[in-house]
DNA sequence: ATTATCTATAGATCTATAGATAATGC
DNA sequence: ATTATCTATAGATCTATAGATAATGC
């Protein structure tokens, strides 16, 4: 049983450890500050995780095996679903949150999670690729090759998460990611524009 | 010439704030880093701004009346001119540095550059859409308003920079902008795909 | 007088190490 | 024995304030 409640406590910690982490990005967040949400000293905290570095490295594993555990392997994805996930994501502003301070913070020098963000794009990239080819053959409707899509697609993607983080009410995301998708299969059905930017 | 002496001076502490902040973050930077690279002590430099924070709103305001000075009031953007910006981008990474990792710590709680950017996109967004407005009417080419599409093109603005910023070999900026371009546009010219990607 | 800088320093943090103590598992 | 925590603390920083000193402008 020991096991188990130490990985339970570990992985308290870095459920707290994403919350400070969006408040605060990385550089912001101190361990104190993590410690207390789980009822620990900061030196308490420090025997679950080596270093802070130790700390965030295991926040983003964590949380990519969660995200990509979520989905299979590579076949079966779908644009739609992709929308779902959106969706899914306008409902947990917290977890958009990390990810987004996260990924500003990362393009900056020695940041430890820079590496790990640079090997995750390339992945994605060519799993969105892959995803579009698999619905559009080698060309997409617009004459894109699935690759230059793919690019486009994780920009819009990650662009789309901070204009809605900093202003929510003029930005519907989901909304927005239909759009895009509509653009990709060059579709001009509805596109209702039920939404907003008007300040 | 006491005044142009001492603006001479601002200038270039907000040119050495700008480097440690695209190094660091603003989180990150400190004030003794900043004053170094100007041959001043850290409490030499708090004469010229008060507060870290005050320095931060100054490089803010600077580049805003920077990068929007160069462009005049409204109309007479296009969207090619878009293109050449991006590629003027490209050649300078610091500058995109600094404003992604400005970003991305932005949607962090009590940043002080959250309020700038939230205030800048709503601008930026309603310039974009009268851009799109003058150049295809009220709805383009793909069905979207002017509206819907400036989300997509600022976010695909964004989003780009941070993946050619963590991978600038992999990701061909201004190329998948001007791909985006001609989505927008339902063009389904050449489209090259002479890029990357391939790891 | 005002402006530009400096030294000294208060007062907060922050991460990480050392080592004690209690509890748990065999 | 090992695991979980704690107290104490070293050693770095960091921002900001106070007040001195030199230089500049009138």
């Amino acid at each position: 049983m020991a096991r188990a409640r130490s990985e339970e406590r570990r992985a308290e910690i870095l459920g707290a450890a994403l919350e400070v982490i969006a408040e605060r990005g990385y550089r912001g967040a101190s361990l104190s500050a993590v410690a207390e949400r789980v009822g620990l000293t900061q030196q308490g905290l420090l025997h679950y995780f080596p270093t802070k570095e130790a700390l965030l490295l295991a926040v983003l594993e964590d949380r990519d095996r969660w995200d990509t555990g979520g989905a299979p392997g590579d076949g079966s994805w779908r644009p739609e679903l992709l929308g779902s996930l959106v969706e899914y994501n306008a409902m947990r502003p917290g977890i958009v949150q990390t990810f987004s301070a996260l990924l500003g913070e990362s393009v900056t020098e020695d940041h430890p999670a820079r590496e790990f963000f640079t090997r995750r794009y390339t992945q994605v990239r060519a799993r969105m690729a892959a995803m579009l080819r698999t619905e559009y053959g080698d060309r997409l409707p617009g004459g894109q090759s699935p690759e230059q899509a793919a690019v486009l697609l994780v920009a819009v993607l990650d662009g789309l998460q901070y204009q809605w983080l900093l202003d929510p009410e003029s930005v519907d995301m989901p909304g927005a990611f239909q759009d895009f998708l509509r653009l990709l299969r060059q579709d001009p059905s509805p596109a209702p524009d039920t939404r907003g930017d008007q300040e």
